[in-house]
DNA sequence: TTGTAGGCGTTATCAT
DNA sequence: ATGATAACGCCTACAA
C-alpha cells in the first residue's frame, strides 16, 4: 500500500506538506496543495487510521451502545448516527450492551472504549444497563468526564453527559388523556416489567404519566390499574389475555407504555373476538415503525430527529464548537399524538 | 493512561515480555505471565489499539456492510455479528451503502476500508449496489481478493468472496405451492421494484420460484400475473389497492416475495373490505418479526442463523483455519413454511 | 509556506 | 524464556 512518503516523491514535497496539504490545515499554498491532491489521487492514497491516530491521539471514531440493534428505536437512531457520522469523518464503532450480566460481562471490554473512541452515544438502554455504572464506576478510574457522550432515551442519566429524549410523563398523560377525552373511564395502563433488561427505559415515567392523568381526571384509586407484563409484544399479548380473564367488567380502553406492547394487547384482543376499537380501544407510545401498519393510534416521538440531535451535539462538543462550554446539555423534543384506528369512543357510557 | 513500560517496570519484565504474556503467546513461563497479569489489572491497564494495529499490521475490526440498519432483516443479522465479533476480539465498523448514487458517493471512503478493517460482511444488499464494483473495480486495485469477506442474502456475488443465504426460487416456490395445494389457482405474484435500491435481494430470484411452480402446476400463461411495486409496506398496500381496482376476477391469494410487501397487501385488502383469507389469501417470504403479529404465513429464512453462519466463515478465515483454502464457500440454509392465519382453501372453487 | 526530526505505543525480529 | 531494538506510518513542534 502506497505511503505518505511515495506521495511526497511524486508531489515534490515533503512528508509534512503532504499531511497537511491532505486534511485541509490553512497553513499550505493552494497550489501545492493542488500537485499534492492530484498525487495522492494518482496512487490512490489513504493515510493509514491506525498511524493517524497514534500520532494524533484521536481515534475518529465514535462507540455506539445498543441493547440489541434489531429493536426498532435504536435501529433508527443508529442509521441516523451512520448518516451523520460518517460525512464528519468518524467511524461508527458498534456494541451491545445487554442486561446487567451482560455488562457486567462486558465490562472489561467497555472500559477500555477510552482507548478506542473519542465519543460514546448511548441509546435506548434501560436504566438497569445504565452506562453509568460503567463510565463512573471507580474502579474504572470514573472516567465519565473524560469521554464525552450523550446518551438518547436512556432510562439513567450519565454524570457529565448530555441526553436527548422527550418527556415521557407527558407522552403518556397526552395519551392517557386522549382515552379520558373520547370518554373512557376504565382504563388500563399496560407496562414493562421494570425489572426486565429490555423494557423500555422510559417505561417507569410513562406510567407515572398515566397516573397523572387519570387522577387529574377524579378517578377514584381502585380504577386505576396497571398490569406489568414481561417484554414485547408476546409479553404485552399475554398480560393482555390474563387481564380479560379476570373476573369483573372489561376496560374500555388500554393504555400501553410502549407501542410493542399495545401490538400485543391488539392480538390478544383479536383472538379474544373483540374488536377494536369497537369493543375496546386501545393506545400505545413510541411511534413505532409498524404502528402505522397495524393501525394503531400513538403518541410518537421523533426516533430519526433525536439521533440526529444526539449526533449533532456530539460532533459539536468533538469540534469544540460546543455552546455551554462542556456543561451537559438536555434536550427534550416533542411528541405528537397520532391518530389511527385503534381508539374511539366506548361503546355503552 | 498508563502504558506498556509501566506495567514492564512494575512487574519487572521488559515490554516485550509484557506483550506476550497479555496476548497470551505460547513463548511465556506461567509464573511471569502471572505476575505481568497481576501487573496489568493493578494498573488498568490495556493495549492502545491504534499503537497494536500500527505495529502489528492488523487492525482487528471488521466492517459490516449494510444498505441501512433500522430494516429487520440486516438488523437481526448484525445482532448477530456483534454478538460473535465482540468475544473474538475484533471490532465491529457498521458502514451504510445505500443505493447507487449513494455507492458512489461514498466509493472513496469505502475503498480505504481495506486500510481500517480485515475482513468485510456485507448484508442483505440488493444486486443494484452490490460491493462488487467497489471492491473488485480496477481503479481501485480490484482488491477483492485481498480483503477477505463473506456476503449475506446479497443481491450480486463478490468475486472471491464466500456467501451466505437461502434458495430464494425454492423458497417462493414453496410459498406458491402451498397456495396451490390449498386450491387457489388465481394467484398473483406481489413483489419490488428490482431498479429499488432498497428492493430485497432475493427478489428476482423469488419471482422465478413463483412462475416455476405456477408453470409445473400448468397454469396458462395469462393467469401467471405478476405485479410489481415500490418497496417497503406502503409500496404492498398501493400495488394491492391498484390490483383490486382492476377490471375483472379478483385473485383469490396474493404471494409476495417479502413479508413487508404481504403485510402491506394485508392492510389493502383490510381497507378495501375483503377478509383475509376468507375472501384472499396472502403469504409472504422472510420470516419477518412482525409476520407473526399480525398473522402472516410465510416462509422463513433463518436471519440469525445467517448471520452466525457468515460471522463463523469469516472468522475462520481470519484464523487461517478455513477449509478449502481461501476458495469461497457457498453456503445455502433451508427455509420453512410457517402456517399462520393468511392462508386457506378459496371459498368459490 | 515548507522542511526536519522526534515521538506516538506496540509488535516483531534477532539475539541471548 | 526473555531482552534489546528496529520498524509501523503518521503528526507536530520547531526551525528555516
Amino acid at each position: 500500500m502506497t505511503r505518505i512518503d511515495d506521495v511526497a516523491r511524486l508531489a515534490g514535497v515533503s512528508t509534512a506538506t503532504v499531511s497537511r496539504a491532505l486534511r485541509g490545515l490553512p497553513t499550505v499554498s493552494e497550489a501545492t496543495r493542488r500537485r499534492v491532491r492530484l498525487a495522492a489521487e494518482q496512487l490512490g492514497y489513504t493515510a493509514s487510521p491506525s498511524a493517524s491516530r497514534l500520532a494524533g491521539g484521536k481515534t475518529g471514531t465514535v462507540a455506539v451502545l445498543v441493547p440489541r440493534i434489531g429493536a426498532w428505536f435504536p435501529g433508527v437512531v443508529v442509521d441516523a448516527a451512520e448518516e451523520l457520522l460518517r460525512p464528519a469523518g468518524y467511524d461508527l464503532l458498534l456494541h451491545h450492551v445487554g442486561g446487567p450480566d451482560h455488562a457486567r460481562q462486558r465490562l472489561p471490554r467497555t472500559a477500555d472504549l477510552p482507548k478506542r473512541v473519542d465519543a460514546v452515544l448511548l441509546v435506548g438502554t434501560p436504566a438497569l444497563v445504565s452506562a453509568a455504572p460503567v463510565f463512573a464506576a471507580p474502579e474504572y478510574g470514573g472516567r465519565a468526564r473524560a469521554l464525552p457522550g450523550v446518551t438518547v432515551a436512556a432510562g439513567a442519566p450519565v454524570p457529565g453527559w448530555s441526553s436527548v429524549g422527550i418527556d415521557d410523563v407527558a407522552a403518556a398523560r397526552i395519551a392517557t388523556e386522549h382515552l379520558l377525552t373520547l370518554g373512557h373511564r376504565r382504563i388500563v395502563c399496560l407496562s414493562g416489567d421494570p425489572a426486565d433488561q429490555f423494557t423500555h427505559p422510559g417505561d417507569l415515567d410513562r406510567r407515572w404519566g398515566y397516573r397523572e392523568a387519570m387522577q387529574a381526571a377524579g378517578t377514584p384509586p381502585e380504577a386505576i390499574v396497571e398490569v406489568v407484563a414481561r417484554g414485547g409484544v408476546d409479553g404485552g399479548r399475554q398480560a393482555t389475555a390474563s387481564l380479560l380473564a379476570r373476573p369483573g367488567p372489561t376496560p374500555t380502553a388500554i393504555m400501553a407504555t410502549c407501542d410493542e406492547m399495545a401490538m400485543g394487547a391488539l392480538v390478544a384482543l383479536r383472538r379474544a373476538g373483540l374488536r377494536v376499537p369497537a369493543d375496546v380501544s386501545v393506545i400505545g407510545v413510541d411511534g413505532h415503525e409498524f404502528a402505522r401498519i397495524v393501525g394503531l393510534t400513538t403518541v410518537a416521538q421523533p426516533a430519526a430527529e433525536l439521533g440526529r440531535l444526539a449526533v449533532g451535539t456530539l460532533l459539536d462538543r468533538l469540534a469544540g464548537r460546543s455552546r455551554g462550554d462542556g456543561v451537559p446539555e438536555r434536550h427534550i423534543l416533542p411528541t405528537r399524538l397520532v391518530l389511527r384506528d385503534s381508539t374511539a369512543p366506548p361503546r355503552e357510557n
